[in-house]
DNA sequence: TTGTAGGCGTTATCAT
DNA sequence: ATGATAACGCCTACAA
C-alpha cells in the first residue's frame, strides 16, 4: 500500500500519541508497567501508521538479534553440495520452525576446514545461536565450541563424549532394520557402500555390522566400500567395483543418493535389482520413490529434527538445560529390495 | 583459541593504539585519510586482538547491512517445498555469490499470499535488497515492488510488460528444443505436462507450440494438461490421463520432476520408456541421471544464475542501471528420448 | 593526518 | 504508570 517507503520512528510515533519513547517502546513490547489502555492505544497508532521497530537499532541495544545462523559444513565432499536434497529439506523445516518462532534464519555455508566457525558466527553477535547441519569431521572442534560456553545445537549423530547437543536419526538402528531386511529377503552377501569417516555413517555401519553378526553371516572386509556422498563418486567406485567381479546379492546403502548410483551401476552389468541385487537406501527422500525400480530406504523425520534442533536452540539460548535427541527411522520398503512374494506390503 | 568469547570493541582498540576511535574506524575501513604506516599498524593490532566490528552498531549507524535477503515465495503449492532440488540448488549458488563478496545471507521463506513481502523486508532495514526466487503468480505486485523503488531482482521468467529485474533461462528455446527432438525422434503425438499459470512453463509450453506448428503436428487441446510441480500431484494426474486411453507418443515435461512422476506412471501402464513414449524433462537437476532410463532434460545454468542475480542486485543497489538477463539452455540427452540408431550420443 | 563530538533508533536505569 | 537520560558500538561531519 505504502508508495514511498516512509520509515517512521519510535520518536515520531511517540509524538504522535502524545508519549514518551520509552512508554512506547514498553507498549509494544506489551510491558506490564503500562497501563492496559495506553498499551492499547498506543499499539494502534503503531499498527496504523506501518511502524515496526527497527531490529538493528533494538539488537544494538538489547543484545538480541532474535536471529539464528544456519551452519552448512561442506567440508571434503563429504556431502555434494548445498544442493544435496536432504540438507535442503532438513534446512526447509528449520526455516519453518524459526519463522513460526518469529526468529530469522542466517544461512552460511562453511567450505574452509576453519575450526572455530561458530564461534565467529556468534561473536559477530549477529545472531543468537547457531545451528551446525552435520557435524561432519568437526567434533574435536564442536567440543571445544561447548566447553566455551556457545550456544548451538548440531544435527548430526550422537557420539560417546560429546559435550554439545544433537539431534539425529537412531542411525544405528536403521543400518541394522535395513540389513535386516535384506537378509529376510534371502539376500546372504551383503555390502554396505558409505564413507564411515563421516559419523553418521559410521552408526549405520555398526548397525549393519550387527544384523550381519546376529544372522552369523559373515561381512567380508571387502564388502564395505568407503563411498563419497557425492553421487557422482558413488557411482563410479560401484561401477569399479561392480568391474572387480564382486559377488553380491544385497547392498545397504549410507543415502538414497548412493543408492541410486549404485543401482544405475548395477544396470550397466545387467544385473537385475532386485532380483539379483537388492538395494536399501537411507534418507527417505521423494526422489527415492522415483527411482526404478522404487528404492527401499529408512526415512528419516527430517520434519520433527527440524522442529527439534529450533526448541532445542533456543532452550538452551534461554539458560534452559538440553538434551540430546535421537529419533526414530522407519524402514520404506518398495520394490527395489523384495525379492519374496511379499506377505503384505508397505506403499 | 580464545577460550572466554572476549568481545573487544573499537574504544578498547583505540586505547591499546593510542588513537581515537575515528582513526580505528578509518584505519580499519582502509581510508586513505590516514597514513599507511598507522593504517597497516592499527589492522595488525586488531587482527591480533580479534577484534571484528560489530556489524550491528555499523548497520545502524551506516544504514548498510551488507545483507540480502532471499525470498521463497511458496505460494499455491506450485513447486512441492523448499526441498524442491531445484529451488535448493539455485539457493547454494547465490550462497556462494553472496559469501565471495562478502554479504550475508537472510532466508525467509514466504507462506501466504501477502503482495508485498518485498517492501516488507526492506523495510525491516535488515537487508540492503532482496532476491525473490520464482515470480511465481506474482507479477504485479513485483511491478509495484519496482515502482517503489525497492531494490531487487527476480529469478523467474522475462516477462514483457515487466518492471523489475529478471534473470532466467531461455525457456522458450527450452521448450522449442525439447519438442523438436522429440519430433527428430519420430514423435508425432506429444503431450505437454506443466502447470502454465507459472511463467516459466507458459513460455515453455509456447516453445513447444512453436516446434509443433513448425513441422505442422497437431497439438490436440487434450494433449495439454495442466500438472502442478509437485511430484505427487503430477503422477496422479498422468495416471488418470494414462487410465483415460490417451495416446501419445511422445511427452515435453516442464521439470525433471513432473517428467519423472510421468515415467512411473507409463511403467505401471506397461508403457516403455523411449520405445512406446519418449519424455524430455526440463532443469538438468542431478538426480535426472538416475531416473531409468535417464532423463533426457534441458539443463539451466544455475551457477551462472545464482552469479548473475547477485552481481544485478549490487549493481542496482550501487545505483548503476541494470538489464534482465535470459541465459541459454542446453539440451542434455539420455536414453528416455533416443528412439533411433543414435548418430552420436551425449552422455 | 588525526581528534572531537554528535547521532543512528532502541532499550534500560533511575527517577518521579 | 510514565518520563528523562544514558548507553549500545560505530561512523562521519567538522574542527584542528
Amino acid at each position: 500500500m505504502p508508495k514511498t517507503i516512509a520509515v517512521i520512528t519510535m520518536a515520531d510515533l511517540a509524538k504522535r500519541a502524545g508519549v514518551s519513547e520509552a512508554t512506547v517502546s514498553r507498549a509494544l513490547a506489551d510491558s506490564p508497567l503500562i497501563a492496559q489502555k495506553t498499551r492499547k492505544r498506543i499499539q494502534e497508532i503503531a499498527a496504523r501508521s506501518g511502524y515496526r521497530v527497527n531490529p538493528v537499532a533494538s539488537s544494538l541495544r538489547s543484545r538480541i538479534t532474535r536471529t539464528i545462523a544456519v551452519l552448512i559444513p561442506l567440508q571434503h565432499e563429504i556431502r555434494q553440495s548445498v544442493s544435496d536434497p536432504f540438507f535442503m529439506e532438513l534446512l526447509g523445516h528449520i526455516a519453518d520452525a524459526l519463522t513460526e518462532r518469529g526468529y530469522s534464519l542466517l544461512l552460511a555455508k562453511i567450505d574452509g576446514g576453519s575450526p572455530d566457525w561458530v564461534s565467529e558466527s556468534l561473536r559477530a553477535r549477529r545472531a543468537d545461536g547457531v545451528i551446525v547441519i552435520g557435524q561432519s569431521l568437526h567434533h574435536a572442534a564442536l567440543n571445544e565450541a561447548a566447553a566455551a560456553g556457545l550456544k548451538f545445537v548440531v544435527w548430526g549423530q550422537k557420539l560417546d563424549d560429546q559435550r554439545y547437543i544433537t539431534v539425529g536419526s537412531d542411525n544405528l538402528s536403521g543400518g541394522y532394520l535395513a540389513t535386516s531386511h535384506l537378509i529376510d529377503q534371502g539376500c546372504r552377501k551383503i555390502a554396505f557402500f558409505g564413507d564411515t569417516r563421516v559419523p553418521e555413517v559410521a552408526a549405520r555401519r555398526e548397525g549393519y555390522v550387527r544384523a550381519l553378526e546376529q544372522h552369523r553371516l559373515d561381512q567380508a572386509p571387502r564388502l564395505e566400500i568407503a563411498v563419497h556422498f557425492g553421487a557422482d563418486a558413488a557411482y563410479q567406485e560401484a561401477k569399479s567395483l561392480l568391474a572387480s567381479g564382486l559377488q553380491i546379492d544385497g547392498i545397504v546403502a549410507a543415502s538414497d543418493g548412493i543408492a541410486m548410483s549404485a543401482m544405475r551401476a548395477l544396470a550397466e552389468h545387467k544385473l537385475r535389482v532386485p532380483q539379483d541385487v537388492a538395494v536399501v537406501g537411507f534418507d527417505g527422500l521423494p526422489m527415492a520413490m522415483f527411482a526404478s525400480p522404487p528404492l527401499t530406504t529408512l526415512r528419516q523425520d527430517l520434519a520433527k529434527s527440524g522442529q527439534l534442533l529450533v526448541e532445542k536452540l533456543l532452550d538452551s539460548i534461554a539458560g534452559r538445560d538440553v538434551a540430546s535427541s535421537m529419533l526414530p527411522v522407519e524402514l520404506i520398503v518398495r520394490a527395489s529390495s523384495v525379492r519374496l512374494p511379499a506377505p503384505r506390503k508397505a506403499k
